[in-house]
DNA sequence: GTCTATAGGCAGATAGAC
DNA sequence: GTCTATCTGCCTATAGAC
């Protein structure tokens, strides 16, 4: 079960989870110990052990928190945008967001050291893209249904290859620093779903 | 300089290579260990200090023979195929023959870790995506000119989006333990190269 | 909630014998 | 080329004082 205590706002454990958070988006989970984060939140292993019982279960806290954070920005899109095209455009920002700070998706981070993560923190990144998928899949439904959108094959199937092909384009751009080459395959990825786009 | 000093097939240098790529491959760098890859090699951490200064050396070695593999593998494509379109899909098989083992691409492993590995092996990981993306660019090419592929934009361009979406299907698909899933993208990708393919 | 102190283990690495 | 032995440092984690 992923279960979410909210630490709050501005308490050690939330800014815990922020120090955390950046620094395995940058250098992954296997790179980041518990002495990198307490240091650098200005409090001794011991205390970040009382507000996480381990490394894992800081872990998954982690995840837990970008989830709820990436489902609140998708609900979010979903109130301002209207237009299924849009939708994705502002998706795909989301991901840019990430990749300007110098960052990887933290799910993206954790798929590749995926067999070294504990059970619980292996579910909960499955989450995070299950969910995902599923909201791509929605809003190309959407598309589909309005005729903004077309696609082969089914909207679940075509969620799950942008969500691929998202999480790829920040792997290689990051490792190059070059943010444009992320921007060119979301660009290369929506004309694709433009109606009647050719593809030469 | 990316250099390659080719250790002697079957020797102990080259069975550590082995099974370093194995566990890289599967784990992550930063989880695993000399004292993982000289146990399992059956000798002791300070015979493979002989052949590898360190860890870092290491891991540039690994880099370096799996780019020249590849590139052999590229060549034979080369040689074999002589249609645009089977080459890609021969291309994509490569992948799909490390998914099937249960790894990742070790350089798509490797882009994840990139802030934690020395510039040595930051080196030789962008090798060879800018390789593999001019040969994917190469064979763009010709199937333009052939009319067998169609695309938007430059081969380069296509290229490393076809590079980048591969990457994160097999990151994604690995994940899940669904090679199916990598499967569906590639058919997803090919199919839009498809001269006259229409998007819906 | 945070600290000091410390345990116990594993990391990468080296010296020197064989 | 491989070994034993060892070093130093960092890792996660815990006990107990404040």
């Amino acid at each position: 079960m992923v279960k979410s205590t909210r630490p709050r706002e501005g308490g050690t454990a939330s800014r815990a989870l922020d120090v955390a958070e950046r620094l395995v988006q940058v250098r992954g989970f296997n790179a980041v110990s518990y002495a990198d984060v307490s240091k650098e939140l200005g409090v001794t292993t011991a205390a970040l052990h009382y507000h996480f019982a381990g490394k894992a279960e800081l872990g998954e806290a982690l995840i837990i928190r970008y989830r709820e954070r990436f489902n609140d920005a998708l609900e979010a899109i979903d109130r301002d945008t209207s237009d299924a095209h849009a939708k994705l455009e502002a998706y795909a920002d989301l991901y840019s967001g990430v990749l300007r700070n110098d960052r990887m998706c933290l799910c993206g981070m954790l798929a590749a050291e995926f067999d070294s993560l504990s059970t619980g923190m292996q579910g909960a990144v499955l989450l995070f893209f299950k969910e995902n998928e599923a909201w791509l899949a929605d809003v190309l439904q959407e598309g589909r249904e309005a005729g903004t959108l077309e696609f082969k094959g089914t909207p679940l199937e075509e969620g799950r290859s942008i969500l691929s092909c998202l999480e790829g384009a920040m792997l290689v751009a990051r490792s190059f620093g070059e943010i444009g080459r992320f921007q060119q395959v979301v660009d290369h990825l929506l004309a694709m779903l433009r109606p009647s786009a050719q593809s030469g």
